[in-house]
DNA sequence: AGAGGTTACGGGCAGCGTAAGGATC
DNA sequence: GATCCTTACGCTGCCCGTAACCTCT
C-alpha cells in the first residue's frame, strides 16, 4: 500500500524531473529518494519513470499517478488546513522579493504574515524580477513579489500593486525651473533599474527620441544604491518616489517636473500551481490586502 | 504529515467505534491501534475520539477527520485499480453467501472471480440471510449475498436473481394427481426455510386460512436437510425448484401442483459502502452478471 | 469478573545517510 | 571528467506485538 510520502517523492520527481531536485526539495538524500521510486514502482509492479542518461520522463503510468498523487497531495493539504487550522500549518515558505517592494510593505506584510501563520518560516530572497522569476519555474522559491505577471501555465499570479515611476534627482543638479525637456533630460545619466526589467525598457523606448543621442543608463540592481547615485548628484534617477519617501521629505532629492510621463511597474504575488499551493495562495491574498491598505493598489 | 496508514486506522475505529474492531478488520493489535490513534492526535494536536467507558465517539473535529479520510483512501483504492489494473487488487475479501446460492451459481462466479481478480482471496461463509445482515452491518462480511435488500443505509444492493419457490414431494406421498387443496396440503408439515426468514413469513401468511389449522412448520437453515426430509416423505418442501434439480430429474422429489403460488425469493448481493468498496461494489456486478448468465435473472 | 483502552517494554525492520559503483555526455 | 542515478551497507528510530495495568459495568 503506497503511502502518502512514497507519492509525495515520486510527485516532485515527476514535478523537477530530477531524483536530486526532489531530494533537495524535500530536505532529504538523493538515495532515498532512488529507492522509495524503485519501492513505490516495485510495490504498484508498474514503470513509473524512465531515466535517460540526463533526464528523467514519466511513463504513461506515472503520468497516470502523478495526477492522484496531485490529488491526494491537495486532500492532504486540505485536511490538515480544516482540522488543525491556519495556525498549525507548518514549515518553510520561501519568499522572494524584488527590492522595491523592500522598501515599501514589506515589513508590513511580514508581521501579519507571522501573526495568521505563526508556526511558518519564511526565507526570504531579494533579488532582481529576473532572477526571481528564474526561483519560481525551478521550484526554488514557492512565492515571488515581482514585476509580474509571470506568463507560465504553471504559475499563477495575483496583482498586488502598481507604482508610478518618476523622475527624481538631487537638488544641486542644475535643472532650473519648471518642466525638463527631453533633451535637457538626456544630458544626464539616467539611474534606474537594470536594462532586463520591463520598466526600465519602456523607459529607454520612451526617451528614445530619433536624432537625439541615446541615454546613458546607470543601472543598478539596488534601489539603495540607485538613490544613493542620485543624491549624489551623479543622474537623474527614474523610480517610484514611494520609495524614496524619506529623501524626497528632506530634500536631499527632489522629483523633477518632465513633459514625458515614465511607465508604471506593476507587482504581482506569483507561485507555482500544485498541491501544496495552497499556503502559498493564502500568503498571495494577505500580500494583496497589505499592499491595498498601504494605499498602493 | 499523517500517513494514509494513520487515517485507514482511524477510520475503521471512527466507523466501528472501537479500537479492538479497527485492530481486527486490519489484522493488527488493538495498542499498536491506540498509539497509531494517539499519535495522530498529537500530530494533528487535536481530540479526535472520545474514549468512553464502553463507547468511542468522535469529537466534531474527528468527524471532519473521518470525512477526509474516507475521501482519500477512497481516491487510494481508485488510483490502485487505475495504475495498477484490476489484477493487481489484493486481499481478502470476506464473502457471506445464503445456502440457496450455493446451490445454483455459486461455484461458477467464485471461478469467474478468481480468473478476473487472481489476488483476491475469497473468505466464504454460508449463513442464513439474517446472520450474513448482520456480519454486514458489523462489518465482519465485505459482501453477501442474501434475500435482500438490506434496507440499512451504509449498505449498497444490487439486485442478483429471483427464483419462485414451489411446493416439493415425495412421490410416495399419497397425494394424488390434481392439484392439491390447500387443506389437503396442511394435512402435512411444511419443511422450509426458518420462521425469520421473509419466504417463510410470506408463506405462512398465504397458507394462514380462517378456520384451518395452523401449517406445521418444519424448519432448517439448510437447504441439504430440508431436501433430505421432503424425500424421505416427512412433508411438503417448499423451495426454490432450482436447488432440487437433481432430486426432480432422478424422481426422488416432484413438484406439488396447488391452488395457491407461494411467493418467490429475490436475492441481492449486498455490500457496506466506504472507501474501499471498490471491490465488493466490481464483485457484485461480476455476481449480476453471473447469475444472468444462469437464467435466473 | 470481564470487556476495552492505556501504558510499558523489547525486538524487528523499514528507511535514511554515507560511500562506492556505473552509465552517459 | 562531470553529472546523475544506482547499489551497498550500517545504523537509527519507528512501529508492532506481548504483557501488565487501569477503569468502568
Amino acid at each position: 500500500m503506497p503511502e502518502l510520502r512514497s507519492l509525495e517523492i515520486f510527485y516532485w520527481v515527476a514535478q523537477l524531473r530530477s531524483f536530486r531536485g526532489a531530494a533537495e526539495r524535500l530536505n532529504t538524500t538523493q538515495p532515498a529518494v532512488s529507492q522509495r521510486i524503485a519501492a513505490l514502482e516495485a510495490e504498484l509492479g508498474v514503470r513509473l519513470l524512465d531515466r535517460g542518461a540526463r533526464s528523467v520522463v514519466t511513463t504513461a503510468q506515472g503520468r497516470r499517478l502523478l495526477d492522484y498523487a496531485e490529488r491526494m497531495l491537495r486532500l492532504r493539504a486540505e485536511m490538515l488546513e480544516a482540522i488543525a487550522g491556519a495556525e498549525a500549518v507548518g514549515g518553510v515558505l520561501r519568499l522572494g522579493v524584488a527590492e522595491t517592494i523592500v522598501h515599501t510593505w514589506l515589513s508590513r506584510f511580514i508581521e501579519r504574515a507571522h501573526a495568521l501563520f505563526p508556526a511558518v518560516t519564511l526565507d526570504i530572497e531579494v533579488d532582481v524580477t529576473p532572477n526571481l522569476r528564474t526561483g519560481l519555474v525551478g521550484h526554488t522559491l514557492d512565492l515571488a513579489f515581482l514585476m509580474g505577471p509571470v506568463a507560465e501555465p504553471s504559475i499563477a499570479n495575483l496583482p498586488l500593486c502598481r507604482y508610478p515611476l518618476a523622475f527624481a534627482a538631487s537638488p544641486r543638479l542644475p535643472l532650473g525651473p519648471g518642466p525638463v525637456t527631453i533633451d535637457a533630460l538626456l544630458g544626464w545619466p539616467i539611474i534606474t533599474y537594470p536594462r532586463s526589467t520591463r520598466p526600465t525598457m519602456e523607459l529607454l523606448a520612451a526617451l528614445r527620441m530619433p536624432g537625439a543621442a541615446a541615454p546613458r543608463l546607470f543601472a543598478s540592481t539596488s534601489l539603495a544604491t540607485i538613490l544613493r547615485m542620485a543624491r549624489d548628484g551623479i543622474g537623474i534617477s527614474v523610480i517610484p518616489p514611494v520609495v524614496a519617501a524619506r529623501e524626497l521629505a528632506d530634500g536631499t532629492l527632489c522629483l523633477v517636473a518632465t513633459d514625458i510621463t515614465p511607465p508604471a511597474v506593476a507587482f504581482t504575488a506569483s507561485w507555482p500551481t500544485g498541491p501544496e499551493e495552497g499556503l502559498a495562495r493564502r500568503l498571495a491574498e494577505l500580500a494583496q490586502s497589505v499592499a491595498a491598505a498601504a494605499g498602493h493598489a
